[in-house]
DNA sequence: TGACTTTAGTAGCAATCGGTGAATAATTCG
DNA sequence: CGAATTATTCACCGATTGCTACTAAAGTCA
């Protein structure tokens, strides 16, 4: 099955393969949620833009390349930064990279606009034409955030850390991408007990002045469920 | 950022990484989960058991190699193969790979044994000493084997095309490794449209005789729900 | 045959969850 | 002050869930 008759210092020869760390940055901008892309600095190519990405440098951790291509583009450190997967296929790469690892990385709305015009945000939902395998990656991101929303703080490292339930509520549907129950909401947040109040209040123009929240996750009871089945329909 | 003054046709001399695909081979034994792991061919090495793996080949898409790979150490191709994220840190992969990608692979039970001592079903509780990244790799897969339980039909594809609800709430609770409350599951299930009852019947020795019934998903409402904080704790 | 065991399948209750509309509170604006 | 705006909570009620207990249909064994 395998080739390596030798010990593992002199292993026989192996192909080696051009490794891509891709990062798709998110972050919500007005009500919507944005990606940056940066222009392709290939005249020819046919998309005209693309995610930031670079090779993997050696010895360099996945992680600390994706962190380090991060800031390249955005000028500041995300964060939040997560793997969302390894796409090597037939889909084209805009540097013909055999694996591309995907990660998204979150930044706070308020991230200063890139510089010139050789990188823009995107809602993604109106992104331009890409190269396939990065576009693929968008949806493993967006899919992954979603899906991960409710195990990670991901929400929670696009606030400052004093902030007001309606901001969490805001970044929740922009995450999501739908509307939610304001009562709901709260309810299922207290019950997390995942925040706690400060004694601050804040006045946001008008309107009645909102208390501000910090987050702080208590341990819980390990309720433990059923299954569930719900996205298994046909 | 990056370093491409060049068209795609030729790109300036980038490294190179060697990439390996590391199949976590998963199957119901008694009432146990299993993985399959083999014997170090390097007799020096410090583990002596390892995931199967290769190196990916040239124009190889990684899920074909991790089926390939699959095949090779079971005899048998898998019925459900999925991708559970590449590794590429400080943490040592027995073939010394800079990158490392996982995929899970589930057999049904009864898979005929390995031949002779190369390669041993381990419960996942009860596993040796491994390379750290493999060892990574086994629960990664675990996690992301339950965390999809829900949104793909992985326990379908441990079953044959006909099987008893009490075989498919087995199978769900090797996966889960928790017991499950029978007449929950069976109202969860039928509440999802999964399943479909046929006209035979099944007397399995003692007791009384069960249905059979076969996987036959319906569309259904798309009832979307509020937000879960479910696994956010501290 | 008939009592006992074993496995399958269901009913129904209590508790909780979760979606919704509306009431109440605290501000700013004009 | 009254209208508009935003925050926070309440209360209703149908849906979901965990659980116990019951019925059904076989085999076992004296």
């Amino acid at each position: 099955m395998r080739d390596r008759n030798s010990p593992t210092a002199a292993r026989p020869a192996t192909r080696r393969s051009l490794v891509s760390v891709d990062v798709v940055p998110l972050t919500p901008h007005g009500r919507r949620l944005t990606t940056l892309l940066i222009r392709s600095t290939d005249p020819r190519a046919k998309e005209k833009w693309e995610l930031p990405w670079d090779t993997n440098r050696a010895d360099e951790p996945l992680e600390d390349a994706a962190a380090r291509i991060s800031r390249a583009a955005l000028g500041v450190a995300p964060t939040w930064i997560e793997q969302v997967g390894a796409f090597g296929d037939q889909r084209r790469h805009p540097g013909g990279a055999d694996v591309s690892v995907g990660y998204m990385a979150l930044v706070p709305d308020g991230t200063p606009a890139p510089i010139g015009g050789t990188a823009a945000w995107f809602p993604v939902d109106e992104l331009p034409l890409m190269a396939p395998r990065q576009r693929a990656i968008i949806d493993a991101a967006l899919h992954a955030m979603r899906s991960r929303l409710d195990e990670s703080p991901i929400a929670f490292r696009l606030l400052p850390a004093i902030f007001t339930l309606s901001q969490l509520q805001e970044i929740y549907e922009i995450l999501l991408g739908r509307r939610l129950h304001k009562a709901s909401f709260r309810r299922a947040l207290h019950a997390a007990w995942l925040v706690e109040p400060t004694d601050e209040w804040r006045s946001e123009g008008r309107g009645r002045p909102a208390q501000l929240f910090r987050y702080a996750p208590k341990k819980r009871r390990g309720g433990r469920r059923g299954v569930r089945f719900e996205e298994l329909a046909g």
